[in-house]
DNA sequence: TCTGGGGTCCTAGGACCC
DNA sequence: TCTGGGGTCCTAGGACCC
């Protein structure tokens, strides 16, 4: 037996390897790749309506920026320390999350994408002396080829790959990478890192935790599972066991199909009467249909929700949702502002003199049980007309993908109007990687 | 009339994630 | 003035059935 395996063969995880790769600070490195002036300032990108700080550079952090700021709370503070703010673009990230992906590729072909910034790798196939070297390699590849910074957590589960991404993540002298695989840095590291930084621990667990007196990850790694399960769930006992380096959790190679499916927003502004929340909801059942249609899916039901604000303390508060079912199942736009028309018209109550116009803040359609449209079955009466939705939404689509999204929409979406209400996103940058229109210009 | 023990299915709500 | 959006999984409990 060669020295490799016998090496191996002592490794926790009986040689399987998982490496976690994610994006530093994920959007503000897309904005960075386009803009070599954001390189060394701070830089954050807000949440749609640019409500709060969703990422922040290294440079914000520590300008005590947090996580889900709001961003009126911190504007003062952007503008004296030169923070640049971005809209968030989402059209730009997924795009150049593809573009990291597809860097993956070429170093492992098992390759799950778990998020937008982040992807697991298989890398059992790595001797375990290499790995460390060939995330090392990794890292300056995808950094060279599309520009993003990443880090990257090998370990022989899911949980560990996702925990030695954090300890490379919060630890510049290891380079970006951290490999759990290494029996010296697993007993290293596991008892001086937090549980809360647990991949599946939240604050709720967190605080029964506590209470057992578990305050590392070791701690938590030698509570008798079972036990665990009781307070904490099957979730809790499987965390447990990812710990010790039993994998429970596989590496999902194809996504599994969506089960639901929702399009909900923010106003800008409150929304006080009917037609404009009829038009934001037909807005939204718009979006619902292109997302449908793009995967293939339909659905025989969607839920309608409005609702006004926590923070309005002082005004009347009402949150109404109604579900209405469909003829049969479908991805057709004008059923779903059909329907989705219907549960506002359903819910709806005026103002009257004794009592003011409810200001309504958000409103969103959701759907679940989604099937595939080629398996769905159609009803026998009051059936759609698919021979004819289904070209027309073919080709409403093939607009919109050509001349972009809202080219064409359906009159009676009523959505040719001012739109006071829409999100807002007036810091955005262009989307460089998809539109010729806004790609980048250089000067030479 | 009273007494019982399972099953399944569905839903609401909690928890967590990015 | 200004406080995101979109998912998944799990459990408890009710309804219903045999």
């Amino acid at each position: 037996m060669s020295g490799l395996a016998t090496r191996r063969r002592d490794r926790i995880g009986g040689g399987r390897a998982y490496a976690l790769i994610d994006g530093n600070s994920f959007y503000c490195s897309c904005e960075r790749v386009f803009d070599p002036k954001l390189a060394a300032v701070p830089v954050i990108v807000l949440s749609n309506n640019d409500g709060c700080a969703i990422a922040r550079t290294s440079e914000a952090k520590v300008l005590g920026i947090r996580m889900g700021e709001p961003y009126f709370k911190i504007r003062d503070l952007c503008r004296s320390h030169g923070v640049r703010v971005f809209s968030s673009n989402y059209t730009l990230y997924g795009d150049m999350s593809a573009r990291t992906n597809a860097v993956f590729r070429q170093f492992s072909p098992r390759v799950e994408v778990y998020s937008i910034d982040e992807s697991f790798l298989d890398l059992s196939d790595v001797a375990a002396a290499l790995r460390v070297e060939l995330a090392l390699d990794l890292r300056a590849t995808v950094r060279a080829w599309t520009g993003i910074p990443t880090c990257v957590g090998i370990g022989p589960t899911k949980t560990l790959a996702k925990l030695a991404n954090h300890i490379a993540k919060s630890l510049p002298d290891l380079s970006g990478v951290c490999d759990l695989t290494e029996p010296s840095a697993y007993d290293h590291w596991l008892c001086r890192v937090a549980a809360a930084e647990v991949w599946g621990i939240g604050r709720a667990s967190l605080a029964k935790l506590e209470a057992m007196g578990v305050e590392s990850v070791a701690d938590l790694r030698d509570l008798d599972p079972r036990p665990v399960r009781k307070g904490l769930t099957v979730v809790g006992e499987r965390i447990i066991h990812e710990l010790r380096g039993t994998a429970c959790l596989p590496l999902e190679l194809v996504p599994a199909r969506r089960k639901g499916c929702a399009v909900t927003r923010s106003f800008s502004t409150r929304i006080t009467d009917r037609a404009t929340l009829e038009e934001a909801v037909a807005a939204h059942a718009t979006r619902l249909g292109e997302k449908l249609r793009r995967e293939g899916l339909a659905t025989d039901h969607v839920t309608v929700f409005y609702h006004t604000s926590d923070h309005d303390r002082d005004d009347p508060q009402r949150s109404v949702s109604a579900t209405v079912t469909l003829p049969e199942h479908t991805s057709d736009t004008l059923a779903l502002i059909k329907a989705a028309r219907l549960g506002v018209a359903k819910t709806w109550r005026d103002a009257s003199p004794n009592r003011p116009s409810w200001r309504y803040s958000k409103a969103g359609i959701l759907t679940n049980d989604l099937v595939p449209l080629s398996h769905s079955p159609r009803a026998l009466i009051g059936r759609l007309d698919r021979e004819r939705s289904d070209p027309l939404m073919a080709a409403v689509d093939a607009c919109n993908a050509r001349w972009g999204r809202g080219t064409v929409v359906p009159a009676r979406a009523g959505l040719v109007g001012r739109r006071d209400w829409s999100t807002k996103f007036e810091m955005r940058t262009p989307r460089y990687t998809t539109q010729v229109s806004e790609l980048p210009v250089a000067m030479a």
